[in-house]
DNA sequence: CGGGCGATTGACGGTCATCAAGCTGTGTGG
DNA sequence: CCACACAGCTTGATGACCGTCAATCGCCCG
């Protein structure tokens, strides 16, 4: 839980090379704004399990994930934490206009983010309704998916909680990386347990269940999606 | 369930005297755009349990509500619900980029909202930073609700989550209509127990052990609030 | 080899869901 | 005005699912 960065890059080293230029906020800018762009952001190395923002920080500034994966949490004053969601490279995070973050955000092994301080890049947006909308358009996929997973977590059962968690994620490694049913897990089982509201009895529970009906194979670091159709049917349930 | 109009007005009666005009979407809009805005828009009023619109339909209209409440929800396959928000006027619904509407919304008792046309609303909206900014507010800031909600989803015990609500809910009203402590209940005992997942049963037995505790009063319509700190504590615990 | 951490497994219990009455208030019709 | 019906809510009895507590396993690394 230490802050200290590892590795700072004024400036970047080039919007025009990054892995996630096609597909995050940035997708919107033609190549001129691109260029000023470039002049706001800053890429920063976090190590595993470093905190990249907490809670009560004063949310100034804006994150987009070049690699690794981060957790985002909320925790309650007797500890109980929700993770609210995980975060995968091309995603934009810390978009606020609270002056507090109201969740935290930390590493799940080496990450590299590309940050934006808030005052500066909210001039630049000011005037780029293309920015804006693509903005827009972020903040209501997200909504999108905060209610799926109310749904989940309100209505589901540990099992169909698990399969849907294991589908989801797949899929969205699937659009990073091509299509596979090998599906590793950097998150560890108390990540997942606080992600789907369940224990890590339960999870750990659960995924031997799955084994054993042959759903799934527990790898070292992740499952194997063996019977895929399966999953996804406890998934939709 | 049927989805019949009650009532409708071509063009609104004039957005100036709008009883929400001062805090919804159309707050970031000047004189004139207002004056152009208004031909966008056109009132429509619901009877008690209509469907304004349906997770499965085309997302064709954004929706400002100016009288009433609506249950936002989504349905499972095989029937479960999970209620994702209730709306109270002045609040902005059915923002989206996607196809479909993703959720169901429906009166709780009568209802009037201000309907736009998605299409007409997206150019009209185009080039105005300022709504853009507006919207990209309100967004962010339905997000953080829904963060919130997913910590009390997967992690509050039934007291606690019955008396967030209600807390909740108070301060929702008491921004709309002044401070009080009587809290009117215009959902239903179901309702409650779908937006914060629980049953019907376990919902009314929490309400009677909270008047047991003194803590709140049941009347017909509502609750009073009789020691709303401990509400307050239950809440925040 | 031994310490340590994360994951798994087992035994047990509590919270909340389920099933089933009963209650209350409201509207309807005689 | 009362009987009746009906819907929504409350209450009770029971049990399942999942949380809690505790022991063990497996693995990595010194």
């Amino acid at each position: 839980m230490k802050t200290s960065l590892v590795a700072v890059d004024f400036h970047g080293q080039g919007c025009a090379d990054c892995a996630v230029r096609g597909f995050s906020v940035c997708a919107s800018l033609d190549q001129f704004e691109m260029r000023e762009f470039e002049q706001l952001s800053r890429r920063v190395s976090f190590a595993s399990c470093e905190t990249v923002f907490a809670q009560e920080d004063r949310s100034s500034c804006f994150y987009n994930l070049l690699d690794g994966v981060m957790r985002l949490y909320k925790l309650l004053p007797d500890g109980r934490r929700q993770i609210v969601g995980f975060v995968l490279p091309g995603d934009f995070v810390g978009m606020t206009t609270e002056e507090r973050h109201g969740f935290s955000a930390d590493a799940i092994g080496p990450v590299t983010v590309c940050q934006f301080a808030k005052l500066p890049f909210g001039r630049f947006a000011d005037d780029k309704p293309n920015l804006l909308r693509r903005m827009n358009e972020l903040a209501v996929q997200e909504l999108n998916q905060a209610r799926d997973h109310m749904v989940l977590l309100g209505r589901r059962s540990a099992e169909e909680k698990v399969a849907t968690f294991l589908v989801g994620w797949r899929d969205r490694l699937v659009e990073l990386r091509g299509p596979s049913n090998i599906v590793p897990l950097p998150m560890s089982r108390q990540d997942i347990a606080d992600y789907l509201g369940l224990t890590i009895e339960t999870v750990s529970r659960t995924f031997t269940k799955l084994e054993r009906d042959g759903i799934i194979a527990i790898l070292p670091g992740g499952v194997s999606l063996r019977d895929s159709a399966r999953a996804e049917a406890l998934a939709a349930a």
